[in-house]
DNA sequence: GTCTATAGAGGGATAGAC
DNA sequence: GTCTATCCCTCTATAGAC
């Protein structure tokens, strides 16, 4: 941590881009190497192997969503804004032409160790656990209209969004349009509860 | 043709499995050759490229769901009957361990030709297509509770079983489970129709 | 902490015999 | 239509200098 930002985070960003762009097995240490100005050999200082590297971007989603959680909890938010400023992240994603981590994982599972599965599942788990609990929280306070148990809801949440984030790249941001539409039209959030999550 | 099984055919399935298992970039001509007993050139006399084997493979599932489709259509079938026979289709690939081959290109969307990519979309827009037409008829028929327009809610639905699909892999079958209930209770599709369509 | 250099494996692809 | 043989490139990974 000498520099202003190291050479280690520089290269989870890098990494993170590609990722979320080309798939797992579809970067390698060169693209990464040549979009940083370094070598080859500085990559694999940082990152030994290439599943050490998959699972520190992975533990590296983990953390930023415990940041942003502590964050928006801090803030004594609705439920409904929580749950449209996760939205809104997901909506990032789109505008960028991402998809989600998971959904790589997911994709490539059979072709990645079972340390980097572990950890991605580690990443599902802290965000249904979330979801269970904000959806849980608004339907206590009759803010969310939340059908059935919340722990399903909340992976059919999931579940929508990283699909749709997917076939967004292929037929169109529309596509996740859609999906977005449903998900808070399900869950009772009106269009008050986006400008404050917005901001 | 020659063989019972041309070698072309046999080559396509293993190519599927391998896809749908690794991801597109995660599998090689090696690994088809090693399945089929036959060489490495072998596949190349058939698919000269990699990329000519991704088209030729995401032909094959639109040519197997133009198939699937016309023998539903044959059977006079009810629109709830139609639906359940399709999320059969995706729960065996579940059971399976596999993921929807959209999905998979996708997520290595930067990592393909636009030829793969076209094809891709063009499934997409097949699937799709067929959902929509399934849905307004059910709609009419007032056998299927569609809300809102046809077809952003098929949009939804073939979303939530990609997605849903994806998370069975990293967290479990049971999350494909809830997924399932979550279509079926928003279509209101009955348990009679179930069993129809599983026969 | 980053470099040069290179090992070693695997991948896509082709030529030419059979 | 399949084989052997091979090319060339990319990739992961390591050793050792700076």
């Amino acid at each position: 941590m000498s520099a202003a930002r190291s050479t280690r985070k520089r290269i989870l960003d890098a990494a993170a881009e590609l990722f979320q762009r080309r798939g797992f097995s579809g970067f390698s240490y060169q693209h990464i190497a040549a979009q940083l100005g370094v070598r080859n050999a500085a990559i694999h200082y940082h990152f030994p192997s290439k599943a050490d590297l998959g699972v520190a971007l992975l533990g590296r989603y983990r953390d930023s969503f415990r940041w942003w959680t502590e964050q928006v909890g801090r803030q004594g938010l609705s439920s409904a804004q929580k749950v449209a400023g996760f939205l809104e992240l997901e909506s990032r994603y789109c505008l960028e032409g991402k998809v989600c981590p998971l959904g790589v994982v997911c994709v490539e599972f059979e072709n990645v160790t079972e340390a980097v599965r572990a950890e991605a599942a580690g990443l599902a788990s802290d965000l249904e656990t979330w979801l269970v609990a904000v959806l849980e929280e608004g339907r206590r306070s009759q803010e969310l209209q939340v059908e059935g148990a919340s722990r399903p809801a909340a992976v059919v949440i999931l579940a929508q969004l990283q699909g749709g984030l997917q076939l967004a790249r292929l037929r169109g941001h529309r596509h996740f349009q859609d999906v977005l539409h449903r998900v808070r039209e399900n869950l009772g959030i009106s269009s008050a509860d986006l400008m404050v999550a917005a901001s």
